[in-house]
DNA sequence: CATTAAGTGGACCGGCCGGTCCGGTTGTGT
DNA sequence: ACACAACCGGACCGGCCGGTCCACTTAATG
């Protein structure tokens, strides 16, 4: 149903464009607490074209993150093809790393709340998807250890960006030895580091997101 | 300057410790967010009692976060003491994350907006100061790698906490892995897994902080 | 008990934010 | 050119929150 309802005026697609153009910058520089006032005028029309676009603020960030998670899982299918196993799979935690770092709005949308919403979640269980195909490749063809699974890399990945977000007045050097002691914690020797209990499975997420 | 400016009356120092002791509850509960409506209720007094008390919520944030961090000193103060130097390490960790899963107000603390606070800032310069010592007892005496420094658990940590937050309707042994993946991060061989960049000293944060 | 200054608390203020509404505008089919 | 529906946008609403104010209460003192 977004293709078209009743096929739009030519001005009002024009708007909806602008909008979304607008509300995904303005979310990427400065996350998901931006509001509605500034992204109306940032994409020049009133609160009330936004509205008529968007039911409601959540709706637009439903939409625009729904949208930034896609795109994310493209850039990983990519890289499922690239040669080496672990280069693709920290290529792809640096990249995002990258980009978070200047783009709030999918950190953000990680998380219990927002999970709550069926669009982000099934995007996010499509990332989670993505990410366990580049793990388990990683596992079977690099030196990532086997006890580990997509939630657990998840999981760090959103520690070290909320992190990140925390200390961001520090230089970025300290984010960069982050990330290299959270591929130090997934290439660990499982046996001198044991994990305790399982890593969750997709459909365990699921209902767990639910209830 | 805060043991007695002028001796208080006996209502009104009954009236401030109640007020500190509703604060500090609600923090720990429900983060820094918690309204000072709601707190001067849990505390049985009016909200012009709580601002005759706290010139803003930002002072009455800053006195119990100070004090909920000199607690955490004072407790690692204590395990500088024990047997083994690992052990001490980790066990304070564990039970800082133990406790910041049902405590939220000093993660939320530490982070640019508070950490600008003098007072805040100077009770987490004693915890790093705390932590180093820990980390440093343990690269002596313990497997903790020698290429870390305090302000790299810390920020592991406060990672920790915050992917602990948002996923908060996951059950707790998603949180243990993290806390083993944190201790293999730490433990890892530095050759194999070599970090970019140098760790700061505290002098660098608190000049990289003021800024 | 009387006096008085310290203390109290709830009404009130202003600003912010998400969301609604309607008088005016503009694209579009005839 | 006309008419009409689709569309626009800013004025407006209600709720929330931090913070102020002042008429009233109460602890302390002699």
């Amino acid at each position: 149903m977004p293709t078209e309802e009743r096929q739009l005026r030519a001005d009002a697609a024009r708007n909806r464009a602008r909008l979304i153009e607008a509300a995904t910058s303005l979310f990427r520089e400065r996350g998901l607490e931006v509001g509605v006032a500034e992204i109306a005028e940032a994409a020049g029309v009133g609160r009330g074209t936004l509205f008529r676009n968007f039911a409601s603020k959540e709706d637009l960030i439903a939409a625009i993150v729904a949208e930034l998670m896609d795109e994310a899982c493209e850039r990983g299918r990519e890289l499922l093809d690239a040669a080496d196993a672990d280069g693709a799979l920290f290529e792809f935690l640096a990249e995002m790393l990258g980009r978070q770092q200047h783009d709030r709005a999918v950190t953000d949308a990680i998380d219990d709340t927002w999970l709550a919403r069926e669009e982000i979640r099934d995007a996010h269980a499509e990332v989670v998807g993505v990410l366990d195909a580049l793990v388990t490749r990683a596992q079977r063809e690099g030196t990532v250890r086997g006890d580990i699974g997509a939630m657990d890399v998840l999981m760090l990945f959103k520690g070290l960006c909320s992190a990140a977000a925390a200390f961001a007045h520090l230089d970025s050097s300290l984010i960069d030895r982050q990330m290299d002691l959270l591929r130090a914690s997934i290439t660990a020797d499982p046996v001198a580091t044991p994990l305790r209990g399982r890593t969750p499975t997709l459909e365990q997420l699921d209902a767990a997101e639910i209830s």
